[in-house]
DNA sequence: CGCCAGGTGCGAA
DNA sequence: TTCGCACCTGGC
């Protein structure tokens, strides 16, 4: 059981587009994480949190779901910047960036390429069922996220038969070329470095890969650009030119161009 | 049936 | 450097 700092928003934060695999039954969480299923239910200020491992529980699931980030300095360093924020800071009170499995992310992002949530998490869940490590939980078998051994024996053939099209060729590259050792050198590079190397490969570019920093890598001051960012910036600031909304961005929002990223779409979302 | 959403790579200018 | 187009799937 946690006990929740102030106004965490588990709703928000698992259903904005940060995850792709989840299931909400009656008021419960259910999360697919690296190595185990957990389910997680509100009550009042507490989460009581179940799950098929329940090793370091407490530590992972604040770990996961970026608990351990204070939100209030944020918010008060962006207001500092940019005063016009403070709507949608309001309506976004909170959301949490998760700190989500690195491997996983970078193929469901890479999977993200001119394609829609529900199209991307109709593939990971095939590539996970078809692939992943079986898990047992309340006497359901559910399949974790693949292994990286796992998925270098697959084919282009068997990516496409997950759906993922013209990317499965993309995601085959990267699969062949990649080690747990790489991805988690990323971490020891500079955000600059880091979207460089993920740009390296074919498939990836700037978007996708300022994604994957943000949610799997917690780099907090990129800013991935997609239509949704794209149509609030021409709204609210009348900018359409890329190069402009980044210059934008990097001067007002600095370190925290990502999470102003997500209260932009949360904001976006809401009033839809 | 045609049209649309959604990032990246690639070749042309 | 920038621009226009192709790419794949599912939903309307």
């Amino acid at each position: 059981m946690i006990k929740i700092n102030n106004n965490f928003d588990l709703y928000n934060t698992i259903t904005c587009g940060q995850i792709f695999r989840y299931e909400i039954n009656n008021n419960k969480y259910l999360l697919y994480l690296e190595d185990r299923i957990v389910l997680i239910e509100e009550y009042n200020d507490y989460l009581v949190i179940t799950s098929s491992n329940e090793d370091n529980l407490l530590n992972v699931i604040n770990y996961y779901l970026g608990l351990n980030t204070d939100y209030n300095k944020i918010n008060n360093n962006l207001l500092l910047m940019d005063k016009s924020l403070d709507n949608i800071i309001k309506s976004s009170i909170g959301f949490r960036i998760m700190n989500t499995p690195k491997l996983e992310t970078i193929v469901s992002y890479m999977a993200s390429a001119n394609n829609t949530v529900k199209n991307i998490a109709n593939s990971i869940n095939l590539l996970s069922i078809k692939y992943g490590t079986p898990c047992y939980f309340q006497d359901k078998t559910y399949y974790l996220f693949p292994k990286l051994d796992k998925l270098k024996e697959l084919s282009i053939n068997d990516y496409k038969e997950c759906k993922l099209g013209f990317r499965s060729k993309y995601i085959y590259e990267f699969i062949q070329n990649i080690s747990y050792e790489d991805i988690n050198k990323i971490d020891n590079m500079n955000t600059n470095d880091a979207i460089d190397y993920l740009m390296s490969f074919k498939g990836i570019g700037l978007k996708i890969a300022s994604c994957i920093l943000l949610f799997g890598y917690n780099r907090f001051s990129v800013f991935p650009i997609d239509t949704w960012v794209k149509k609030y910036m021409k709204e609210n600031y009348n900018l359409d030119d890329m190069n402009k909304i980044k210059e934008y961005s990097k001067e007002h929002y600095k370190e925290y161009s990502g999470i102003v990223i997500q209260y932009m779409f949360n904001n976006k979302r809401n009033i839809k």
